[in-house]
DNA sequence: CTGTTAGCGCATTCAT
DNA sequence: ATGAATGCGCTAACAG
């Protein structure tokens, strides 16, 4: 048997579906005792309200879309943890999705039209107006480290070359000079920005910077760390334009018997909570993505509680210096 | 403006409501023509098809709910990925919801109804009964190493008790006697299963079991390690419940000074992503978790096809022997 | 092929 | 305080 609406409520109590209605959503015109009775036979029918239609006659669905470029590895993960955190806490359900090549990601935005109030969108490769195209301008929509766009959305922009820049100012004041960057893919906006402060700080201390493309996964840094192995006037520091990267270059530096961070400083970004697992532990620049997600949470609420929101939203990012970049590597990972 | 519907490109087009229905949805019975100047003026109205009152309609949502004990770490993290790795490629939306203790998930399991068709729960410290009390019996749900429980929903199950049992033969194995287990939490069902396991284990080869409650948490791990370092006749083994108890007490022995392996073995269960990249790399139970995520979307989606489901399927975790418990520390972890 | 109509389940006027 | 009727936006059955 399929399951009991209202209508079945109502006849079951012999009051009409309004009373029901009311009764159940705590509206004080509704006598005690009918109140009661239309609860019990509730209980007793299982009647759960229909969500869906509930949203479609209040015009509000209490959700939020969430769009992410992927779920691999823990820096999403941990955005996803803070948005879900915040959200949770306020009463709203979250409908994800995630950017699986273009083409599904704009597929499936569409379907969230009627299914949220809100978007949150991070999606550092893609110009979000090509994703919006497809959405009702009236969908409020929070972005976070998005590519350039016309439209007056509020964002969060992280400081990406200011706290790139200050990584290579930690390698050099720890005695460092051949600094390679490997970065993350070409176009996306945190890895152009990154490259950006790194080659600001090198040219300002008269170095020549050196940049490798990598694709911000593990295997980038592993490959990178091999290549770079085997050259003549070795590279004395590697600064990875996110933490994965950087473990996955930590490590097979590791393996192949070189010492970090002695005879290579090895540097990350985002401060992934493995950064302080791996040994050395890893020197980094802390985004927080987690507060960032929270904070993105907190912003769609205001809006949606008729708040006017279009500031751009600067993150600055921190540096949190571990053994990988210092030469006392009695300097352990903090319990 | 709000939104447009489907009424305003009826009558910009000069249809009816039901031609536009079908001429967007792809039905035969349209004239090429009309289609051809519906969808011209759908688009130059920048219609977007509501989802909530298409599905109220259809009495189908396209998505589904994912219940979650938790976001943090990453075995969650790894099982969400898996689980929308394959909702994405069926063109499923996700519905995400964490039990943030159990007030707040059995209300967020409520506002599902009417929102998804089917439901996939992972719960191993809540009775999956009291959740779905409050939900229609018509809504399907796969069950994820779920407490028992009386009704013959589609679950997996996962073997820890053989599992746990493997790991303490493994140990024993590589000459380890002292071995203690670190669990989780009293009342999960995966925690009970694999303290059964490494005490039958134990019993079996006439050692004394010895077992210390944790939170599956790193700190659980720390704080043990460091109960474990001052004792008079230390244990020569730690068996971690799980991953990130395991990394925690590596780490905290790491800081202390203590070799692992040489000194003391750590064994963990999960075998998440970090596992192979801490140094030592550790050893541990492939589970698979992003495997089984996928493989429940799957069933969920033969179920919605109508097939029917009641079955129980074993997970039998695979032991993944790394440089943690093994006497040569010269192996590293794999690239 | 196309238009008209009737719901999907609920909240909410407007009456009473 | 309660009931009857209307509509949210859409699809499908029914006519033509």
């Amino acid at each position: 048997m399929a399951h009991a609406t209202i209508r079945d409520v109502a006849r079951a109590a012999k009051v009409s579906i309004a009373t029901v209605s009311r009764a159940l959503n705590g509206h004080s015109n509704v006598r005690a005792n009918v109140r009661e009775h239309v609860q019990a036979v509730a209980t007793a029918l299982g009647y759960v309200p229909h969500t869906g239609a509930r949203s479609l006659s209040l015009a509000k669905t209490n959700a939020i879309g969430v769009m992410l470029p992927d779920l691999h590895g823990e820096f999403y993960s941990e955005a996803l943890r803070g948005i879900d955190g915040e959200a949770s806490a306020r009463g709203l359900q979250l409908l994800l999705s995630n950017m699986h090549g273009d083409q599904r990601g704009a597929e499936s935005l569409r379907f969230m039209r009627g299914r949220v109030d809100a978007l949150i969108i991070m999606a550092p490769d893609i110009d979000p107006e090509r994703l919006l195209a497809h959405l009702p301008a009236s969908l409020p929509t929070v972005l976070i480290s998005c590519p350039d766009m016309a439209a007056d959305h509020p964002q969060f922009r992280i400081d990406n070359t200011a706290a790139a820049d200050a990584m290579v100012e930690h390698l050099i004041a720890a005695g460092r000079r051949r600094i390679v960057h490997l970065s993350g893919p070409r176009g996306n906006r945190d890895a152009e920005e990154r490259i950006a402060g790194y080659c600001a700080a090198m040219t300002r201390h008269g170095l020549s910077p050196r940049i490798l493309t990598g694709n911000f996964d593990e295997e980038s840094g592993t490959a990178t760390a091999h290549a770079l192995i085997g050259e003549a006037e070795r590279a004395d520091a590697l600064f990875a334009a996110n933490d994965m990267m950087a473990i996955g270059a930590l490590v097979a530096f590791h393996r192949a018997g070189l010492a970090v961070p002695e005879d290579i400083a090895v540097a990350g970004f985002d401060d992934i909570p493995l950064a302080r697992l791996v040994t050395p532990a890893l020197t980094t620049m802390r985004v927080g993505i987690a507060e960032i997600g929270a904070e993105a949470v907190s912003r769609v609420a205001a809006i949606l509680d008729g708040g006017d929101d279009t500031e751009i939203r600067w993150v600055v990012p921190q540096l949190v210096p571990r053994a990988s970049t210092l030469a006392d590597t009695r300097e352990f990972p903090p319990a």
